[in-house]
RNA sequence: CGGGGAGUAGCGCAGUCUGGUAGCGCAUCUGGUUUGGGACCAGAGGGUCGCAGGUUCGAAUCCUGUCUCCCCGACCA
């Protein structure tokens, strides 16, 4: 394909708004173009990368069964008042109405609708399994969209749906995906991780994230060092290292004393010379759902950690059974619930659940705020001065606790969840009386499991992972082309019809060229050349032509061979290989 | 929603404090010289300075309101 016909315009400088490595090329090679905040338009050349992913994914899920269709973009409320997600969404959902007045919204999954397609055809065990696929578009109206494609509105999703008889069958089909998504990946060419995760609003138990590795990525992991655990932050069990020991003080009076100006852990650490890791703080949190707008009433709980420690929102929301994570408290309101600005707040004949990190209950006589702004309590003790409602893991776990396999310790990184699978159960069909009849002509609800890919985002991730100060390292797997010829000078007609020649030559041995006809000068051509980051770029110029030679240079590594024009094509084939 | 910042040409920015009627780089167009790692010279086009109101002889600049965008926190592929 010619360049001057494919629409692709390159900039030297990034927008302003873009962050990462991976957002800047994609914007400065003019794959990406941003309509609306997290709304983007995908050039041709990124399509191209698109669609080859995609076609990545359809072999191997093919493969296994899947069977592809494609469901509408534009649900009614009816249906996802089905299973109360119309309103547990919240405002994800992107809501509007008909010239009817009637409710509808842009799908931002699809466990509703594929329930719906396949509740009324499955009838029988005989039916069963059945796993329906779907690649299109999704819209999540995102709090804050960024980094391009990695957290946005309106993306392209490979989203899977299977449905079984019963359990184990369903979990069969949950290794089964796990098995394709781990080819899926591997194929691809990137490095990642696969780690236990939460199962968020959609509900289910067993669950597992790909992590694609990136230093921009916003996800936190855990991964041991000597086993093969790996978790996402969200779910890793906090053990301490062994150092921390349980202290075995007896308990000393309880004492009242002034901090004045002394609010934070920090300050506190400081001023009473006192290890952060064994004073410990009170923090506030609202248990109401927040989706159910009516309700304004506050039910505040209190949380207890270790001063160094990070509460985990996401274990508070476990212990506490609720559908979302709970959201702090603001200054006011634990002003109101405690007596005293934060800073100054403790569990001291505190009257609210208290919930205890384990870590905690692992000191005595430790120091708390008094409830009484300017005052801390020293020698204060679980189970004499005040009552925790529970001890619980609550806190973040972090690099250098022990791996929960009992070998080594874990190893923080960061990572770009592209891929999510879950197992549901009977969570949707039950909601939306999707059953079949058993062998004993029993109607049963459908087991199910659900299985996301994100594709847009998966495609950015990759350029996260591979790319240099020049532009864009494609990995062979999605480059839109594997070839891109600089044609050093269109003028010279006797070098253009070479150019015709070695892409003839290429494209009939099935890859792909780009070629740069544009009038421009060579280094403008090669600067372009490594911004848009395909493989294999292959110079043609009249310099090289006079020797009977042209440049063949691999993109990854810059290493360039010098061929004649009649053997470019078996060059290039032996280097794609080896890629 | 809370906290911070910004809206000036397609992109990146200066000018705002101290009002005088808009400028730089990249990109684009014309002509010329160039031609293997983002060329040079000469010229040109392109902006109701986010929007609305106010102050003033005069507003990008000061005041008020409003909208939008971006960054840091709670969501998720």
């Amino acid at each position: 394909m010619k360049w001057s016909q494919c629409h692709i315009y390159t900039s030297k400088e990034a927008p302003a708004d873009a962050e990462i490595a991976s957002h800047k090329l994609l914007v400065r090679g003019g794959y990406l173009k941003k309509l609306a905040p997290g709304i983007y338009t995908y050039s041709h050349l990124l399509l191209r990368s698109i669609r080859k992913f995609e076609a990545l994914i359809r072999d191997e899920l093919n493969r296994c069964g899947c069977t592809e269709v494609l469901m509408p973009v534009v649900h009614p409320s009816s249906l996802w008042e089905e299973t109360g997600r119309w309103t547990e969404m919240g405002a994800g959902l992107l809501k509007f109405q008909n010239r009817n007045q009637h409710w509808f919204c842009l799908a931002a999954t699809h466990e509703e609708a594929v329930t719906d397609y396949i509740r009324h055809d499955i009838k029988s065990y005989r039916d069963l399994p059945r796993n329906i696929y779907q690649i299109q578009t999704k819209y999540r109206d995102e709090i804050r969209p960024r980094f391009g494609l990695m957290r946005c509105r309106e993306f392209i999703m490979k989203d899977a749906y299977s449905f079984d008889a019963n359990q184990a069958d369903a979990l069969k089909s949950y290794e089964q995906m796990y098995a394709a998504y781990k080819a899926i990946f591997s194929r691809l060419g990137l490095e990642f991780r696969i780690v236990q995760a939460d199962a968020g609003n959609i509900g289910g138990s067993q669950t597992h994230e790909f992590q694609v590795l990136a230093e921009a990525g916003e996800d936190s992991l855990l991964v041991s060092t000597s086993s093969d655990f790996a978790a996402n932050i969200e779910v890793a069990p906090a053990i301490d290292p062994e150092s921390v020991k349980e202290s075995t003080e007896v308990f000393l009076p309880i004492e009242k004393f002034p901090t004045p100006n002394l609010k934070t852990i920090a300050q506190l650490s400081e001023a009473l010379q006192i290890k952060k890791s064994e004073l410990v703080k009170t923090l506030f949190y609202s248990t109401n759902e927040g989706f159910d707008p009516k309700d304004k009433s506050l039910k505040p709980i209190a949380i207890l950690l270790r001063g160094e420690d990070d509460a985990n929102p996401v274990k508070i929301k476990n212990v506490l059974g609720l559908v979302n994570p709970p959201l702090m408290l603001t200054d006011e309101e634990v002003k109101e619930v405690t007596g005293a600005w934060p800073g100054s707040c403790g569990p001291v004949e505190l009257k609210i659940p208290i919930y205890m990190d384990t870590g905690v209950s692992k000191l005595k006589n430790f120091i708390v705020g008094a409830n009484e702004d300017g005052f801390h309590l020293k020698n204060v003790n679980e189970s004499r001065d005040f009552k925790a409602t529970q001890i619980a893991d609550l806190r973040m776990a972090k690099e250098g606790d022990l791996c929960p396999s009992g070998q080594g310790v874990l190893k923080a990184y960061r990572g770009i969840e592209v891929g999510h699978v879950f197992y549901l159960g009977t969570k949707y069909s039950k909601k939306m009386q999707a059953t079949f009849l058993d062998k004993n002509g029993k109607a049963q609800p459908l087991e199910m499991g659900c299985y996301g890919i994100g594709v847009t985002r998966t495609v950015q991730a990759a350029i996260e992972q591979s790319h240099d100060v020049d532009g864009i390292v494609w990995p062979k797997s999605i480059a839109p082309f594997h070839v891109h010829i600089c044609a050093l000078d269109v003028k010279n007609e006797k070098l253009m019809a070479l150019v015709r020649q070695v892409e003839y030559e290429l494209e009939a041995s099935g890859l792909e060229v780009l070629v740069d006809d544009r009038d421009e000068r060579p280094g403008v051509k090669f600067k372009d050349a490594d911004l848009l980051g395909m493989p294999i770029r292959i110079s043609i110029g009249a310099r090289g032509l006079e020797a009977g030679e042209v440049e063949v240079v691999e993109r990854k590594n810059k290493v360039v061979h010098k061929v004649a024009p009649q053997e470019v094509v078996a060059k290039v084939q032996s280097l794609i290989k080896e890629l």
